[in-house]
DNA sequence: GTTACCACAATTGTCTACACTTTTGTAACC
DNA sequence: GGTTACAAAAGTGTAGACAATTGTGGTAAC
């Protein structure tokens, strides 16, 4: 039961059904969901734990914000832990690990030939998740989960900045060819650039956002 | 209430009180403690998001065992994320910063001096904490938190191995002078280079312990 | 001697009720 | 008109009771 309050809540919060902010009252997410109000509080003390939700003693649970200059600060964790993750795939992956991300980055291709950004960015994370998969790394990936999940506003946002689709297909095109050819030292730096333009994107997202 | 009940359990697993795999009945633990049941149930659910205990449904909580290879895993990411943090600390660290700094690393000279290693150890994490500090890193310093957390048992361990106090207190001292010097990239090789000489000790101590 | 089964004990999961804290609304007072 | 005091409402924190699950020990059948 905490389970589906903690699901539910997970998917509204990342999916961005609840605003930032908007506070989180357990009673009536436990009527709606047809679950008791402990379950729910447990699932918001984990949600707590990750960093999606805020408590205060007594005054209740809200949506975590996450300033702009919170989000380039997970990038930079993002960045150190994705660039040793990389290196293990590096190493790790097998043949079919190697077609998966092709199919994926060729799919990815299409979509931003297409225009469909949106759809790009999604198989971006797909191809970032695979990756993980790949390193197969229990902790990375579990410190990684937390930090993408704060994330998802702003990956939104990357993508769309001009010029980005292309320079990000190249940046995933690079960190395929170190990994295919299994050369760790290669596949990091290639994940660094990649990462480094993803925060440049979101720096200038940050201060044309300010200029309005 | 449930933070008396957090900060107990963590004191207790973190200070080894509590041996790995040992069960935590809520109850009896909510008795001794003169809280709630709901109360530990709190506290367990956010000690398990933090890694130091394990729930599986129906069937309670333990202290959750951490292996050698998921230590050479936390620290491996711990590496990657004091290295970004140590980059900070060197561009952000002021002249009290410093002094701070280096009086610690004198302590730590005269305790390996003495050959009181655990004093030295302690020392060491105090080191690194205040390093910590003055990156000025919200995110990676949550993050290091929870990994240090499920390491405390092994770091005892390294310090005690043939020849690693002297190198740890020179590894220390070019950290340090980097930080000094305001220069993030030698600061980051001089942190990868010391953490390289924590895992290898590690390593070691997991062969010598594996011949017995 | 071994296996299958059942009943019992221990412990977790869930729900309800109540106490306490914060917020909000209202009215008296300066 | 604004400020303070007080009361009601909303919501969280806590406790205790009950239901459900798992583990265990003993007993009987083979």
């Amino acid at each position: 039961m905490s389970d589906v309050a903690y699901e539910k809540l997970y998917g509204d919060i990342t999916g961005g059904r609840l605003q930032p902010n908007e506070r989180l009252i357990e009673l009536d997410i436990a009527q709606e969901l047809g679950v008791s109000r402990a379950a729910v509080r447990n699932a918001l003390i984990r949600l707590e734990q990750e960093g999606l939700v805020k408590r205060e003693p007594n005054r209740g649970a809200r949506v975590r914000l996450v300033s702009e200059e919170e989000a380039v600060e997970i990038l930079e964790a993002r960045m150190a832990l994705e660039c040793v993750a990389v290196r293990h795939a590096a190493v790790n992956r097998t043949q079919r690990d190697l077609a998966e991300l092709r199919e994926l980055l060729s799919r990815m291709e299409s979509r931003v030939k297409e225009g469909d950004l949106l759809g790009a960015s999604e198989l971006n994370g797909q191809f970032h998740r695979r990756l993980i998969e790949i390193a197969d790394h229990a902790t990375i990936s579990r410190l990684l989960k937390m930090l993408n999940s704060q994330l998802i506003r702003f990956q939104y946002r990357t993508i769309l900045t001009p010029g980005r689709p292309a320079s990000s297909l190249a940046e995933h095109r690079a960190i395929f060819e170190a990994v295919e050819a299994g050369d760790p030292d290669r596949a990091e730096k290639a994940m660094r650039k990649h990462l480094s333009g993803v925060t440049e994107a979101l720096r200038q997202a940050a201060a044309q956002k300010e200029a309005r």
